[in-house]
DNA sequence: ATATATGATGCAGTTTTATATATCAAAGTT
DNA sequence: AACTTTGATATATAAAACTGCATCATATAT
């Protein structure tokens, strides 16, 4: 008559494990004893919310009641929440926002500027990738040029030269080498997808 | 010494009303009694993991222990595969997923077949794109076909045929109109309650 | 070699859950 | 009106978690 139980114990040690801790120190830091933890850890105890809450508590993690819907999600994402692969995401997310509010403004100030919808065009072709398929410094390139397209005299070195940047990061995006590969193929497809929903 | 026991006690009582079930009767699937039922969703008594994991399968529900980092996007993604706003992605999902499998167990039994590495590097390509850039008939198709391969005498046919299945959902991915990005840059994030606070 | 850290396990005492059973008050149905 | 349903609450009992404390085997460091 139990479902999961093995599984929250697992979590549980994988957790202390991998912040580095002793089943001492996590002690000290939930207030359950360690012959406890042991056991818990262990399988060998049906242990009692309250004392589940305090380990999780002090292993920085929280209980919570999933829909079985949306369980493969919850299992990927508590994969790939600390993954330092994240900052990347936000920041090109980010250069992203950044590039297409820069865009708007050249749009109105120069809305003939010749090659403009084609650079438009191509920013907006963007979304059809992944962010994390998207390359930072190459987005931080272009964010800088074109900004320099707002200043006078430097209108089309700086256009020519974004198309430059862009074809460089559509060839990256179908050509670099897939983030993780091997993982990748063994991940719900929706596990990268989150990036398209951390507005 | 607790953190979310309320929580978890509210959370139970909204999934049973949302489910439309009395007391009475989540105690007949559960297997927990009634007068249990009571206490635990009145919060008087600190309920064992294994009580917990009862009620949650009777309520289609699972444990997770969730990074703290990650909740947010849990519930973001939570919603995101519950609502019928996206319900393609969500199918695309599972046939990647399948797709997945089916490569997996393809490759097990016959790892020389010629032409199949070329089939599994764009298939892995895929997750180059969004998913709402990837044309949910076409997976479909492109499962079915991948399925074929498995059977005796239409290996060849059958992965040729999903390379050329392949080609088109590329080219799709590739040149069809964009879904409505500002849409998707703008989205709140979403609560993984919702569902449940809406009974 | 000794000292220290770690996780596992035993013991005894205390507390609490879980259970079956029953009953009640209130609300709803016929 | 009588009957049914629902959630709350009481009782007695058994089982098990929980705790503090101690100790052990093993690994590591000095």
């Amino acid at each position: 008559m139990s479902y999961d139980i093995t599984g929250i114990a697992e979590r549980l040690q994988a957790a202390r494990k991998t912040k580095g801790l002793s089943q001492r120190e996590l002690s000290e830091l939930a207030g359950v004893p360690q012959a406890q933890i042991s056991r818990i850890e262990a399988g060998t105890v049906d242990l009692r919310l309250s004392s589940l809450a305090a380990l999780a508590h002090a292993l920085d993690l929280e209980l919570a009641l999933v829909p079985r819907k949306a369980v493969a999600v919850v299992r990927s994402l508590s994969r790939d929440a600390i993954s330092s692969n994240r900052k990347d995401v936000v920041a090109i997310q980010k250069e992203m926002q950044r590039i297409s509010e820069t865009m708007r403004g050249i749009q109105m100030s120069m809305p003939d500027l010749e090659g403009l919808q084609r650079l438009q065009k191509s920013i907006s072709d963007l979304h059809r990738f992944r962010v994390s398929m998207l390359d930072l410094e190459e987005m931080k390139k272009l964010r800088h040029i074109i900004e320099q397209i707002g200043r006078p005299g430097k209108e089309m070195v700086s256009l020519n030269e974004s198309l430059k940047i862009m074809r460089t990061i559509r060839n990256k995006a179908s050509h670099d080498p897939l983030p993780d590969s091997g993982d990748t193929l063994s991940r719900p497809a929706y596990s990268l997808d989150e990036e398209d929903d951390d507005a």
